[in-house]
DNA sequence: ACACTGACCATAA
DNA sequence: ATTATGGCCAGTG
């Protein structure tokens, strides 16, 4: 697989997300060039999938800073114990504080 | 090649 | 506030 699709770039940017912190499709749209596209970035993530386990998708969340994603995952409790896990403050589905916990895609 | 779908986002009503 | 619609781009049937 070359690295020209749109995936692998998303690949690479979630891949690079620190412990402990999160970003949003948006941003990750915005950073690959198209702040429209951020439809294409969890699509992308949706095919992780069946391509790589070593992606940590449930860093990723919509611009609310909800977890959108977590109906993709096995359980509807992974995303949230797995960010939990992480140090993240999850409410009702949603990140309590996402400002502090937003990570930007700058590399 | 065409139509539909999709882990979003912004705007309009 | 909520619901609808358009736009974005790539993948799949």
């Amino acid at each position: 697989m070359a690295d020209d699709n749109f995936f692998d770039r998303v690949y690479k940017v979630v891949k690079q997300i620190p412990y402990g912190k999160v970003t949003t499709y948006g941003m990750i749209a915005e950073f690959l060039g198209s702040k429209r596209s951020a439809r294409m970035v969890g699509w992308a993530l949706n095919s992780s999938k069946h391509n790589l386990e070593n992606i940590p998708a449930h860093r990723v969340v919509n611009r609310q800073g909800i977890l959108t994603g977590k109906r993709h995952f096995g359980s509807h409790n992974t995303m949230k114990e797995l960010l939990e896990s992480e140090g993240v403050k999850i409410v009702n589905d949603n990140i309590a504080d996402l400002e502090k916990y937003l990570w930007h895609p700058s590399k």
